[in-house]
DNA sequence: TTGTCCTTCCCCAGATCAGGGGAAGGCGCG
DNA sequence: CGCGCCTTCCCCTGATCTGGGGAAGGACAA
C-alpha cells in the first residue's frame, strides 16, 4: 500500500456518484475510489437470496470467473462473516479456521485478492445483502492504520455506493414485502425454532389441522414450495425473528 | 433550530461514544449530539418483530410512555416506512395519508416531536432492526439545508450508536457460527430453497441415505431437533447463505 | 353492504422424514 | 502411524408431513 493522501477522496468520489448514469460507471468509480486510496481492491459485491450474485469492482476477471464457478460464496468466510454480523469488520478477524476457508483464502491471494480486507455490510428490507470491501497486501499494523483513518469513508462509501447500485438497477428489489398474519408468524416461529407441527399445534392452543392452514397460506404468501422453505424464506425476509 | 456550529461535533461525539458504558452514557450521548448539532431530537429506536422495544433517545417520558401504551409502533410512518426502506429518509417523503399517520403525528408534535425529521434504518443479520433519527421544529428549506450538511454525520452516528448499543446488549447479537462441511453447506442449502430430500440427494449425486447422515451430522452441530430447525439455525448463523 | 382476509374446525391417503443401527475408503494433523 | 473427520453406501419401522377437499363466523376496508 503506497501513501496516499485520502483528503478530500470523500468528496471526489461522492462526486462521482452523483453523476455516476450506469454499472460502467460504478465500474470506473470503484477503480477511482482504489485509486484515491492507494490500495488494491475495492469491491461492491451484491448476493442474492436466490444464489444470484452481482456487483462490479476491482477484483480480475480470472478471480470473479473462478469464484462463481466454484460456488465459492458458500464458503467465503468474509460472506459468511459478514452475514452474521452487524458491523463493518477486518478480515483478520473472521475465521480462516476450516480448511474449505483456507483453501479459499490461498487461491484467492494467488489472484491478486490482498490479505488485508476491511468488509461493510449493506442491508435492505427484505434480506437482501450486499458487502463493500476494501482490501490490500500489507502488515496489520499498516492496514491497521488504513482502517482507522478512512473507516469513516469506508462506511459513507458503502451507503452510496449501495444506493446508486439500486438506483441503476431497480430490478435488484424483486422480494416484495409479505405480510404474514399474526397466526402465521406465529407459526413459523415456533417452527423455525424447532417445535413439530403437533408441539406447535398444542402451544398455540389450536388443532393441528387449523395450524396447517397457516402454513399452508404463509407458504404461498412466500411463494414456498414446502414447510422448510417457507421457514427459511420468511428469516430472510425478516418476516419473522427468532 | 438555531444556527450551531457542527464542525468537528461528529469527532465530539464519537469520541464520547467510545468511553460510553453504559445504556445511561447513550442516553447522556443522544443529549449531547442534540445539542452540538443544535436540533430537538436524536433517538435510537430499537424494533423487534414481536414488539418489543427498547432505545435511548430525547424524547419526553410522557411520549415514550403514550408511544408504548397506543403501540405506535404499529402505525407509525417512519417505522413503517424505514422498515420498507433501505436508506434514509426525510419524514416529509413518507406517507403520512392514513388517518392513523395523522391523528399519530398530531399526537407527537403536541409531545413535543418535531414536525422535520430524518431517520436511517439500520439492519441486522436477521431482520433485526433500528432507527437512528433526528428530528426539529422547522421549515423545510430550513430541514433541508441541515440535513445536506449533516447526512454524512449521521449516517455515521446512526452506525456507531448501534454498534455501541449492541455492545452494551451483548443478548442482542447472533450465536456465534458453526463449521459446517461442504457437502453439509450443500445439503442444507437446498433444503432451505425448498428441495426435498430425494431431490437434493439427486441434485448432489449422492444417495438419499448418504444425504441424511450430513443432515444429521449438520442438526447436532447446530444443536437442531429436525430439519427445519438446523436450516432455521445455519441461517440464522450465517452457515449458510441461500 | 359486499367482498376480502383471518381464524378456526374437519376428513383422508400417500409421500416423506426421523431415528437407530453398521461399514467402508480417503484425507490431513500430530 | 494412528486418530479424527469427511464422504459414501445400506438396513428397517413408525412418526410426521403434504396435498387435495369443504365450511363457518368475525373483522375490516371499499
Amino acid at each position: 500500500m503506497g501513501y496516499v493522501s485520502t483528503i478530500g477522496s470523500i468528496d471526489r468520489v461522492l462526486a462521482g456518484l452523483d453523476s455516476a448514469e450506469g454499472i460502467d460507471d460504478l465500474q470506473a468509480l470503484s477503480e477511482r475510489i482504489r485509486d484515491e486510496y492507494g490500495i488494491t481492491n475495492v469491491v461492491y459485491h451484491w448476493v442474492n437470496s436466490n444464489g444470484d450474485q452481482y456487483g462490479c469492482g476491482t477484483y480480475s476477471e480470472a478471480w470473479v470467473l473462478r469464484y462463481l464457478e466454484r460456488k465459492y460464496v458458500r464458503i467465503d468466510p468474509v460472506i459468511l462473516g459478514c452475514y452474521q454480523r452487524f458491523h463493518p469488520v477486518e478480515w483478520k478477524r473472521l475465521d480462516w479456521s476450516s480448511r474449505a476457508a483456507r483453501g479459499f483464502l490461498a487461491d484467492a491471494i494467488e489472484h491478486g485478492v490482498g490479505n488485508q480486507g476491511y468488509s461493510i455490510p449493506i442491508r435492505g428490507p427484505n434480506g437482501q445483502f450486499a458487502l463493500f470491501t476494501c482490501n490490500d497486501s500489507c502488515d496489520d499494523a499498516t492496514w491497521a492504520d488504513f482502517i482507522e483513518r478512512n473507516r469513516r469513508d469506508m462506511i459513507l462509501l458503502a451507503h452510496d455506493f449501495n444506493r446508486k447500485a439500486l438506483d441503476l438497477e431497480p430490478d435488484r428489489t424483486p422480494d416484495r414485502a409479505v405480510t404474514l398474519s399474526p397466526r402465521e408468524v406465529d407459526a413459523l416461529t415456533l417452527l423455525a425454532v424447532g417445535y413439530s407441527r403437533a408441539q406447535v399445534a398444542s402451544t398455540l392452543s389450536i388443532s393441528e389441522h387449523t395450524l396447517r392452514v397457516y402454513i399452508e397460506s404463509a407458504r404461498h404468501k412466500l411463494g414456498a414450495v414446502n414447510t422448510t422453505h417457507a421457514v427459511a424464506r420468511a428469516l430472510q425476509r425478516g418476516a419473522i425473528v427468532v
